[in-house]
DNA sequence: TGCCGAAGGTTATACGTAAAACTGATGCCT
DNA sequence: AGGCATCAGTTTTACGTATAACCTTCGGCA
């Protein structure tokens, strides 16, 4: 029934072609007896002073009953400005980006300002060159994860960038914003040197990026204030549950066996535990396995995943106000963002019988992340 | 150093004017040694018997150069056209949704046409009207699962609509594109019925929807035919994996117990394995469930969940299509997309000695679900 | 009385692009 | 020789908005 005005029939193909005629403001002045600039005053509230309030009030009036919406096109034209920044995430599918991107939305809505999701440079075809098509419109960007030919294309561009989850260093960025993953590590740590783990694994989420090295960094630091620890770093087939089943599937059948498996990812740590399922391993009286994001996921499977939440939405936010204060030629707050160890039933006491006990040392007097 | 000038005014004037001086077409031509209208002409390709060879070939010299991109408001404005669709989803939170998107980019860029995406109407803040923060002009909108408040609001827009997964008869959509979910529903009686169940569950998304009034129609239809067989419908307290485990459990204590519990989504399925475990059951040797999305959850758990999948991208991409043909003033393709059952560990025979038949064997067998 | 300054508007203009309408200069046919 | 098509461009205009610059009335006041 809705009546869908038939388009041109031209043979001309449009992309798109005119829907219906929307109302301009000219039409809105029509309506109202005043002029077109009035129009544009009052509705854009920098009235006072400069019209009559009855009159600011027909017009308004007016406006309301066209259904009157300004042309975002033309006023953006005039005033020379986008306001709409680029998000690039790996995935969308993740549930931690799509997170991210809400997050960022919001934060962005409160200002007024517009966000163009590329759920990454391979995610609309390798033809279409999204940083090209897109540039002409856009004030800045931040980007996640980002492979360094890519980054530097960004950069090409000239845009204003924020970074999320990268060094402060090694980027062309106006900023980085980061999550406090070290100290993450450092948390996960001391929770499995607490339950008296002392041949830990760490599977890594087996792609070269910064954060992942920080990590690791973190977890060699923390464990070597700890004597007599072992740890075993294997990077994952695949950033996928299938990738953390296979490669934890090979880690938990050799020997000697970790008593805990920390994982870089929920994903990675879901896998791990079907792989220990698999082995006839029991999750966590036989190892205990901790995840890092706290997806939905975490709490889905069983057990249910002791996991470093990341406050996503709140990464996302905190990257976009940062691109925003750049763009006001103010300062971005850097800090990182801290995170929280939640511990749950995927991580237990390590076991009295372990198969790695190191012989001689007494595994007794050593347990440092003592509880009181 | 990257010399950021670039600015959005904090809302009130700001003192720096204007974004970096970006080139434009009127600087190329200057460069080139010709006219702003020719490099227009030499750009959009439509130069032909038009500008000389040489010519055209010193204009894109030009503009590659100063590396020239058009203004994209400005073209916009100038052709009326928006070349940008809104996209309401639910939540993008959800992987099915986030699927969806993917899918509704993809096509939507063939077209050289932007998504916006709208994640709820709540996911915004209630305050903020869709229209108001796309900020874009629309041309149109694809909506999915909406509440019929909400949709009379888009509808008011004027803008032609897409529904997803909405009844054809009762919307002002121009179009709708649905999933074959009714088969889906039918494909899972049968392979519940072939495995020999004959007390069936029908754990719903406790969402007054036509999608899950309709799969709830369609098992009653396939049930019916089936003699002797008994179905208990129960709606879930929440649509999450904790509403199926809450609800589940309820289900799964009561008498007579039911061997087969069919969800209308993924994460109420994986609930429900948590509760048969938390309630001492095995799956699938005890009770069968089955999901439907086939999410990457349903591989993540113990077991793989036995689900209908859905072809969420080629979903959004087919709601695009039908949007873009409406435009164009095509018949919309509003076929049903195919689902397909894909069975995996999470269903099995039915228990020879099930609480609501008569008791005898012993449940050993099972095990895998051996099907030829 | 004459002048000033507000109040309450209106007119005019610019933003960058696409494309319609126009302009010269050729070359070719009859 | 005159006319006309063709080529290779240029001028001009319009899209809808925001705002600077410009007009009228007034009332007040020295």
């Amino acid at each position: 029934m809705s009546a869908v005005r038939a388009s041109i029939p031209t043979g001309e193909h449009t992309a798109v072609p005119h829907a219906q005629p929307r109302p301009t403001s000219r039409d809105v002045a029509r309506a109202a007896g005043v002029s077109q600039a009035t129009v544009s005053l009052v509705l854009r509230g920098k009235w006072h002073g400069r019209v009559a309030p009855g009159t600011a009030e027909t017009v308004r009036a007016a406006a309301r009953e066209l259904g009157y919406r300004p042309n975002v096109a033309a006023r953006d034209l005039r005033l020379g400005r986008r306001r709409t920044v680029l998000l690039v995430v790996p995935a969308l599918t993740n549930e931690f980006f799509a997170r991210v991107y809400t997050g960022a939305a919001r934060a962005a809505a409160e200002r007024d300002v517009g966000v163009v999701l590329y759920p990454s440079p391979e995610g609309l075809g390798p033809a279409r060159d999204p940083f090209e098509s897109a540039r002409a419109t856009l004030d800045g960007v931040i980007a996640s994860s980002m492979a360094p030919h890519a980054l530097a294309a960004l950069h090409d561009g000239g845009l204003p960038l924020v970074m999320l989850d990268s060094s402060p260093e090694d980027t062309p960025a106006a900023a980085t914003v980061n999550l406090d993953l070290a100290d993450g590590m450092r948390q996960v740590a001391a929770h499995l040197l607490g339950l008296g783990h002392r041949h830990l694994a760490h599977l890594t989420a087996g792609v070269e990026s910064w954060t992942f090295a920080l990590r690791a960094r973190a977890l060699d630091a923390t464990l070597a204030s700890a004597p007599g620890v072992r740890l075993t770093r294997v990077p994952a087939a695949e950033l996928s549950v299938t990738g953390g089943l296979r490669t934890a599937e090979r880690l938990l059948g050799g020997e000697p066996r970790p008593t805990a498996v920390v994982c870089d990812d929920d994903l990675l740590a879901a896998g791990a535990c079907k792989a220990a399922r698999r082995l006839g391993l029991r999750v966590p009286e036989d190892v205990s396995v901790t995840g890092c994001d706290d997806l939905s996921l975490a709490t889905a499977v069983e057990p249910e995943l002791t996991t470093v939440r990341l406050p996503a939405e709140d990464f996302g936010a905190a990257g976009m106000r940062a691109l925003l204060a750049v763009l006001d030629a103010h300062p971005a707050d850097t800090r990182p963002l801290p995170v929280r160890l939640l511990p749950r039933a995927s991580s237990g006491p390590a076991p009295r019988t372990g198969g790695t006990a190191a012989p001689g040392a007494a595994p007794r007097s050593g347990g440092a992340a003592g509880r009181s």
